[in-house]
DNA sequence: GGCCAGGACACCA
DNA sequence: TGGTGTCATGGC
C-alpha cells in the first residue's frame, strides 16, 4: 500500500480532520513551538494561560520579556528554552513581517520555510509546521508520527534525514497543501487513537499491516 | 517512580 | 557527520 492509498483508508476511517487546532494563525505558530518534544495536552493548559490574559497576539506578547513568558507557558515543560525561541520568533516577526503573520503568510514557501530556518529554536518541523497550517504552503510536515508509523509500514528505515522523508513524501503525493494538511492530521489521529497509548491492533484501518510485517510489540507504541 | 511526549541546539570527537 | 546531553512539565 502506498502513500495515497493509506491516506484514503486513513480518510475514509477518521473523516476531514480539519487541523490545526488554533483559533489563530498566531496561535499555530506559537503551539508549532510550544509543542517540540511535549505532549499536545500540555501545550493546551499553556496556550490557555496566554489566553486567559490576552496574550495571544504578537503586539501583547512581543514586549513581554522571556522570563515572563516562561512562567506563563510552564506546563508546556522546558519552558525557559522555548520562552527563549518564542522570543526570538517575536523578533524574527516584527523584523521582517512588522509583526504581521498575515503578511508572512504571504511569502513564497521556499523562501518562508528559509526565513524560518535562520530563527533560533526553528528548526525543520517546527518550521514546516508553522509555513503549512500557518501559511497554507505546500510542504509536507515529517514529526515523531510519521518518522514511527511508516517506518513500521516498511516504506522507509526510519533513520533518513528529515529532508529525504520529506521528498520522498512530497515526490509520491500531488503537491497540495489541503491534502499535507490533512495527511498529517490523519496521522496523528492513527497515532494518537490506535497505535498508543497501547496499541489496539484490531482496530487499525491499515490492516495491521506492520503487526503481519513482524514488527515486534515494543516498537508498537 | 519511571517512561514518554507532534524538537532543537550545543558540544564533542 | 554522527553521537550524546540538556531542557522540564504532566499523563499514565
Amino acid at each position: 500500500m502506498r502513500l495515497l492509498a493509506i491516506y484514503r483508508t486513513l480518510r475514509r476511517r477518521f473523516g476531514a480532520a480539519d487541523w490545526w487546532p488554533g483559533e489563530s494563525v498566531f496561535e499555530v505558530c506559537v503551539g508549532a513551538i510550544l509543542t517540540q518534544n511535549t505532549a499536545w495536552t500540555n501545550v493546551e493548559r499553556a496556550l490557555g494561560s496566554l489566553r486567559a490574559r490576552g496574550l495571544l497576539s504578537y503586539a501583547a506578547l512581543r514586549p513581554l520579556p522571556a522570563s515572563r513568558i516562561g512562567l506563563l507557558i510552564r506546563s508546556s515543560g522546558t519552558y525557559n528554552v522555548k520562552a527563549r525561541r518564542l522570543a526570538a520568533f517575536l523578533r524574527f516577526l516584527g523584523r521582517e513581517y512588522r509583526g504581521s503573520v498575515t503578511a508572512m503568510a504571504r511569502e513564497r514557501p521556499e523562501r518562508l520555510r528559509e526565513r524560518l530556518l535562520s530563527v533560533h529554536g526553528i528548526g525543520r518541523e517546527t518550521a514546516d509546521s508553522i509555513a503549512l497550517y500557518a501559511a497554507g504552503a505546500p510542504v509536507f510536515v515529517v514529526d515523531a508520527y510519521t518518522r514511527r508509523i511508516f517506518s513500521r509500514l516498511g516504506l522507509i528505515s526510519g533513520r533518513e534525514e528529515y529532508d529525504e522523508i520529506q521528498r520522498f513524501f512530497m515526490w509520491e503525493l500531488p503537491r497540495d497543501a489541503a491534502l499535507y494538511n490533512d495527511y498529517h492530521a490523519q496521522i496523528v489521529r492513527l497515532a494518537k487513537d490506535v497505535c498508543r497509548p497501547r496499541p489496539r491492533c484490531a482496530e487499525c484501518p491499515l490492516e495491521n499491516l506492520c503487526e503481519k510485517r513482524g514488527v515486534p510489540p515494543s516498537r508498537l507504541r
